[in-house]
DNA sequence: ACCTGAACACCGTTCAAGT
DNA sequence: ACCTGAACACCGTTCAAGT
């Protein structure tokens, strides 16, 4: 299969090679051919995302499960969506530096599933935060989201190791930890 | 000047237009004669993306100098950092997408400037952990860094409001005070 | 029905040749 | 000394033509 062979070239040799004929070569066909099964190449890319966000989804219920308290399983969430991106760089990164043409709006079913990885964050979230209001909890899942993801963009861009040695799952950790217990409390800041 | 003709196509266009032949027609030459000044287009790029920080340095310094007292000064560059992103989506964002040959390494002032950027944020949360170890003003900056760039990547790239409407900044105070809220509470989390 | 291969409009990069 | 323009090896995309 062509997302197949695409996934491989993504794997080795990173997103640059990822071009029509080198896909339709790995599998044996001529570039003109892989236009009857997808739109053009911004449709394939599309598909091989689909398969990572998928991919990263069934990663995160799974480690998420094996965590059975509140706070662990925040963590947990947290954890297996940074090693994620850590195992798979090439293919982890397609996912949020691919655009589509400014005209073409992003299909719905894709909408849908960036947006249930996140959802499982919220869930595993508001049991922590019982006497938060429901806006709070959505601002903590979107922070923790964001916040892990800034981990792992720069983590996987070595940006992070240019300002001294660091593991990004001390710095996960540290966030989540801190950053939750400040929402708990609620007295002013000083 | 190249430079300057390539910063108007990236913002007009984006990134996808910066070629070597459209640079070099704004200015009236033919492709060859970049080469003649910049070593190829990886070149050209991190010279673009070398003003670019300049720039974004400039922005926090001037931006943190117009706050007072310390959490204050936190939020300042913090603020400085995402809204330089929003304004400059295009020109930030080659900063942190573009990818130098694996053989090629980064160029010794490049990762200079990266890492200014980083400090500066670091000098404005020192007062405000006071009681705190080195180590741990170390990763609550690193924490704070990379937070801040994942609301802002996601922003950028309009991933944010597919999981309902969120005001970035607004998850960027949300992670300012409740994690330094957060570390300078040293009680164990429950 | 399925696939090719040539064509078109683009790339980055090099370099002999022109002024 | 400075710049061009052709050449080479690549792109994405389309489509008449082949089997």
């Amino acid at each position: 299969m062509a997302l197949r062979a695409a996934e491989q070239i993504l794997a080795d040799e990173g997103s640059a090679a990822l071009s029509t004929r080198r896909v339709a070569g790995a599998i044996g066909y001529t570039a003109g051919t892989l236009y009857l099964v997808f739109r053009n190449l911004d449709d394939l890319i599309l598909q091989v995302n689909a398969r990572t966000l998928d991919d990263l989804q069934a990663r995160m219920i799974e480690q998420t499960n094996l965590a059975s308290e509140g706070l662990a399983r925040v963590l947990a969430v947290a954890r297996a969506y940074l090693n994620f991106a850590l195992e798979r760089p090439h293919r982890w990164t397609l996912v949020y530096e691919h655009r589509l043409p400014a005209e073409e709006p992003t299909p719905e079913w894709y909408l849908e599933k960036v947006s249930l990885v996140f959802q499982l964050l919220e869930r595993m979230l508001r049991p922590v935060l019982e006497d938060s209001s429901e806006a709070e909890v959505s601002t903590a899942a979107r922070v923790i989201w964001t916040g892990v993801h800034g981990i792992a963009v720069l983590t996987v861009s070595h940006r992070l190791h240019v300002v001294g040695p660091v593991s990004p799952e001390a710095l996960v950790e540290s966030l989540v930890v801190h950053y939750l217990k400040g929402l708990r409390d609620h007295a002013p800041f000083r």
